[in-house]
DNA sequence: AAGTGGTCTAGACCACCGA
DNA sequence: CGGTGGTCTAGACCACTTC
């Protein structure tokens, strides 16, 4: 069950033994709400100190995936990720609310000399593939969302029809990209007059503005988005811990 | 500059450390971009071994106030980003951001009777304090912040001065609570009259509205908050995993 | 009382950065 | 090259949960 599956590379053990946690967990090995074999037997097993134990399982609750409780144990957690803490595209997001996705390309563009201020964080990546999006919620307006992706890691990407199909699931499925995590930033602030007139909302209304830098597996950027949701439409429900 | 400001309570030596640094960032003796002293250095000088320091930087590390650099040095984090992985009060958020909280008292009363609308959750638990007040950051309103809390819970609370008392403070240190989670709605909107007076904001100018739920280790709810943020001073920066 | 995670030590060697 | 953070060890004692 818990035998060494440690391989002798230069990865850190500490590393490694993330690795074999979670993957237990993928196959099915350990299910939410499972203990894990307390730090002292985890430090036998794999022949590596205590410290180095608690380094991988610190990691791994910090990354929701596990839960200590003190004089009692380690756990898998019950829910890996809180609702609101999970990362979903905006169809996705909208079939959870109930509601009908739908999407209005406003722009596709390939910049060449991407400027500083547009994308910092891909500017050293060479060109960027722009797209403008109005998001649709049961056929109303409720978003605009701005996406900016670095195009020579997605050869070919420019030429999809991004009306009917999901940026995500491009990525993930024929780019074999495996998206991980987000940072957002979430401000309020009222429309512009093109923003007020794509959204159909009067100026008096407030609205959210969420910058996103998204990564994939090896926490290289692969997307930054600037979305304008509607905020007499749109709420944030978030879980946080503390 | 760096000399040992240690208190020899019972709280954890790299809970005083993180303290020490996050209270020299508060007061500009550490700046963004500077540099710390080296880890070998901090542990000399603290009497602590390096092990714990840098337990104290990993954990500011992970709150995005400090920044490592491999071969280089440690450094005060260029763009402060708060609010995103733990629950802080807002005293702690403060701090994070680098702006000295405050605290004036609006309204502090007892409802006896409370209604049904004003804390579903919390009315099977009698009485209520309901506790209003405007947030500083840096001397300026940031905030308008109302919690509820069942009194019977926390016999005394009543007579506190919150003006200078940290509410989760109070909670955790006399009462043994433990605070773990809280779940946040977040809205934007504009403000009424009365709270663009006490922001002291333009009545055009959007607010956060954020609606929370505290939980402590029983998943008891331990208080219900409702608070009103100045949408040009404030922002959320937050993480979410797919 | 036994077993768990929480804190802490005093070293060691490696990997990376900058002068 | 020297100095920095990155990884790792083999212990120790404390605080908490469970019985």
């Amino acid at each position: 069950m818990w035998r060494n599956e440690m391989s002798s590379k230069k990865i850190p053990l500490y590393k490694q033994l993330k690795q074999i946690i979670i993957k237990k967990i993928e196959r099915g090995e350990l299910k939410p709400g499972d203990v894990l074999p307390p730090e002292r037997e985890l430090a036998e097993l794999f022949e590596m100190s205590r410290v180095t134990v608690r380094q991988a399982i610190s990691e791994l609750v910090n990354e929701y995936v596990l839960v200590r409780r003190h004089g009692s144990g380690t756990y898998v957690a019950e829910n890996k990720i809180p609702h609101g803490k999970k990362l979903k595209s905006f169809s996705e997001d909208m079939s959870l609310r109930g509601m009908m996705p739908g999407s209005k390309i406003c722009e596709k563009n390939i910049i060449t000399n991407p400027s500083a201020n547009m994308a910092a964080e891909l500017r050293s990546e060479g060109n960027l593939l722009i797209l403008k999006r109005l998001r649709l919620a049961d056929l109303e307006p409720l978003a605009i969302e701005t996406s900016m992706l670095p195009i020579n890691r997605f050869p070919g990407i420019e030429d999809r029809d991004f009306q009917n199909e999901s940026l995500y699931q491009i990525l993930e499925d024929e780019y074999n990209i495996k998206i991980i995590k987000a940072q957002q930033k979430i401000e309020v602030g009222m429309p512009t007059p093109q923003e007020s007139e794509l959204l159909q909302i009067n100026y008096t209304t407030p609205v959210f503005r969420l910058r996103q830098v998204t990564f994939d597996q090896n926490d290289t950027i692969i997307e930054i988005a600037h979305s304008v949701y509607r905020g007499d439409r749109y709420n944030i429900e978030t879980e946080i811990y503390r």
